[in-house]
DNA sequence: CTCGTATATGACTTGACGGGCATATGAAGC
DNA sequence: GCTTCATATGCCCGTCAAGTCATATACGAG
């Protein structure tokens, strides 16, 4: 029910979503990595879990977590009207170059600009 | 000191900083258009101005509050590091309505349909 | 100056959330 | 079986933020 916005409003949250955007972690490296203490983490997997924002796979007996993308999309796009404010010139441009790929898609072109 | 993302956290909030994303609007315009009590506004647009979310400019006994781009963009770059997770098999159609332009838009010729 | 409009602020209440601690679950290995 | 490691959960408590109501400030009109 909460919001994806309340969600990532906590800063151990952020921490922990950052930490898997890099790559997928166990709670043990999660909680050795960002120093704080294991019922924490768990229960913060619990609600990042819960909103969708992570997943986890078993493997044996731990518990490794990686990021679902969708709330953070849903954020994503929250942003998109505001982007005018600064994105007023050249970046626009740029982008609406390189996203001129439609359903027409044969071969995913392996590098892309990815500016940002 | 509260973080951009604590401030965005609250629904009304938003709803402000949607409203004030099309154009700027003084107190009472944001209070009949989201039909919230005007205290409610005004401690909204004081947290958010405290944040650096919005300025307001006087007018009369009015005052006009309008977006300011900083706290948004420090959001938006945060989510840059997550972006890979949909921007790589994601084409322009999923990419949603990202900027059209600004202030102007004389023609609607918008490309394809959107799909939800 | 008085009144009405527009907005801001203060006090108070209420509810939600995160931290800490103890404990439960569960899998692995002996 | 029991023990150990890895993770989850339940409970209590302090804090903090949002809503409501009342009131204050500021400006304009007459």
């Amino acid at each position: 029910m909460e919001s994806s916005f309340a969600i990532i409003a906590e800063p151990n949250r952020r921490a922990i979503l950052s930490l898997l955007a890099a790559s997928e972690h166990s709670v043990g490296e999660i909680e050795h990595q960002l120093r704080m203490p294991q019922t924490s983490v768990s229960k913060h997997l619990r609600v990042l879990r819960d909103a969708g924002f992570v997943e986890s796979r078993i493997d044996a007996q731990r518990r490794v977590y990686r990021i679902r993308p969708e709330p953070l999309m849903e954020v994503d796009e929250w942003l998109a009207p505001f982007r005018r404010f600064w994105t007023a010139h050249v970046d626009a441009l740029e982008r609406h170059l390189d996203q001129m790929d439609s359903e027409s898609e044969p071969e995913p072109a392996s590098k892309k600009g990815k500016k940002r």
